[in-house]
DNA sequence: CAAAAAATTTCAAACGTTTGCAAACCACAT
DNA sequence: ATGTGGTTTGCAAACGTTTGAAATTTTTTG
């Protein structure tokens, strides 16, 4: 690993100065040509790299911003991703992406380290931990800054900031008025962690809808599972054996509903006929699995894209940013197979 | 957005010089027990920060690294870099992820910025446009620094440096041979884009595997696919029109042969019964969908952590670093009921 | 009380780059 | 020779922090 050469070494090659060589290399108009080519040329031959970490100082800032998200092993936190990256990188940020893994001490340590690391805004997916304890310390200082913070997907009532979400509340709604339509009676819901926004605006859109439809919310038939197929397996087959067995099965997510799926075939049910499916998220795969999923779509990309937005409304200091903007998604129900009326 | 308290902020308050508050700050023992404490209690008071920027440049290390891949929106890559993480993030390595899209000018620019952002080591996974190409000049001033470079997934031979990669000769060879193995002799292939090592790997696995057992290697069962579900769907009505209908189906990855598996059904065959299909990558949903996706399984998060010890390894300078250290890893196929005996 | 010792603080340089301003250089006309 | 104007180069400061060595203050000791 040999030392990066520097404008430095470069002027005590040629004999002239640091500033000499830095306008050469770019082409500053008071520089004679043939030292400018000569400074060029060199620089090509060594591999001269402009040491961007000290212009960062110099400049006082870094054109990088934070991302903290919970996980990017899943589609649609990685597609918030791509979006957030489709809008800021032609723009010449660059995405320092921080994985929690739902742990709230990760999620500040990263706070911290964006911050000394001087990154123009913060893009934050809460993680599970910290929406449990309710913790906001981590970012006192972001606010003591007063940096352009950003909820993305997951919302966070104790701090204000800008947001973008999705509707969960009318995406489950809609998801569970589609089951009541095509005359299902026992709706069951396989529901994330709770305490979790997304898992509680779901859970609302469901006992509202069903309450809409007059039809008693049970508490049996609602189990916790935590997002990954294999939490609901266990949950479903409990379902299966209730006195009352559900007609349908609203998932908090695609995870879920498929893995209930896979249980209610093995117990020698089928899907749509005895028990519809319903998940939520329509990843990838939904429309090509068997029976295909109904699903509520959640535009993941123009999530990332909406708050790289409002990122760069902060910027722009013509805009009051004294009240934070939130925003909000639709979400919208793709019916498949799975839930085909009877 | 508030310009960030500096310790010269700091001193100017305290009438006390620079150095005193950067010894206070990091608990040097030199310094006055009641300075101390009165410093501190300040600086947290509000909301000091140290300027990591300013302290890389200083040190001239910047404890961070890069990481460029095609995509994060998948589940391999992603467990790629998580485990890269994993090794990396608990000794203080910041990772900085930058996603090609597999275009060869995007990586290209990426190397340049990482390069300039002086990152310590690049984890690569090169584009398949860069493959196509061969173009490998935007590796060159990696070379000129002698900058720990690490192929991930993806080698490319037309570079000296170390790679962590995963046997997918063998995994496709095993998965063909159990599909033999259960009686099948018209096996075709869902190949992906020409010319990239994963699909040529896996290709030859396939090819070699049916002249092992004196199979043909028939062209029209071989069809490009680019590794997305969709691009599955056509090539997979193509093979089933066939006057010599397949009766098993490798594919190059589990979108792909998600993807057949549904046209398979459309069409009114059976899987496993009439046509077999077994894919690549042991997704996640893999032992859920129904019927249960036969996979090779590849150890993606162990590729990360495969890749992240032979960066440390670079670091080690008492290990000569002549000779680049390459690992394959095996891959496994895991028999499930798309590829049931018949 | 002076001198020595210990404790505490400050100075200055360094990391690599850019940039306003001053200085040097050149050619040419007076 | 002197002045003018233009071209080219160099100086020095700045960004925020750390750190060895020097300087200052305080405490201890004879």
């Amino acid at each position: 690993m040999n030392k990066p050469v520097t404008i430095k070494d470069i002027a005590r090659k040629f004999r002239c100065s640091p500033s000499t060589v830095s306008r050469a290399l770019n082409n500053h108009p008071s520089i004679n040509e043939d030292t400018r080519r000569n400074l060029q040329e060199y620089a090509q031959k060594v591999g001269y790299q402009r040491n961007q970490v000290s212009l960062n100082l110099l400049n006082t800032k870094t054109a990088s911003i934070g991302v903290i998200v919970p996980t990017i092993n899943n589609y649609y936190e990685s597609a918030i991703i791509e979006g957030i990256d489709g809008v800021l990188n032609p723009l010449g940020y660059t995405l320092n992406i921080c994985v929690t893994n739902e742990q709230y001490l990760l999620e500040s340590e990263y706070v911290t380290k964006l911050l000394s690391n001087r990154v123009e805004g913060i893009f934050l997916s809460v993680s599970q931990e910290t929406y449990d304890s309710g913790h906001y310390e981590h970012l006192e200082n972001v606010g003591k800054r007063n940096l352009p913070l950003i909820f993305i997907d997951r919302d966070y009532e104790g701090f204000s900031a800008g947001s973008v979400t999705i509707d969960d509340y009318h995406g489950a709604f809609a998801a569970v008025e589609h089951l009541i339509s095509t005359g299902r009676k026992r709706i069951a819901h396989l529901k994330g962690p709770n305490g979790m926004a997304v898992t509680e605006q779901r859970f609302r859109g469901y006992t509202e809808c069903l309450t809409k439809y007059g039809l008693p919310v049970e508490e049996k038939r609602i189990i916790n599972t935590n997002f990954k197929v294999e939490s609901a397996l266990e949950p479903t087959a409990q379902l299966l054996e209730l006195g009352q067995r559900p007609d349908a099965i609203f998932g908090v997510n695609d995870q879920v509903a498929i893995g209930a799926m896979k249980v209610i075939r093995e117990k020698g049910w089928r899907v749509p006929e005895d028990i519809a499916v319903v998940g939520f998220d329509n990843s990838p795969i939904s429309p090509y699995i068997s029976p295909s999923l109904t699903s509520v779509a959640r535009p993941g990309r123009r999530i990332g894209e909406e708050a790289a937005r409002i990122f760069l409304n902060y910027l722009d200091t013509t805009t009051k940013k004294d009240t934070p903007v939130h925003i909000v998604l639709p979400s919208e129900l793709i019916v498949r197979e799975s839930s085909r009326g009877i």
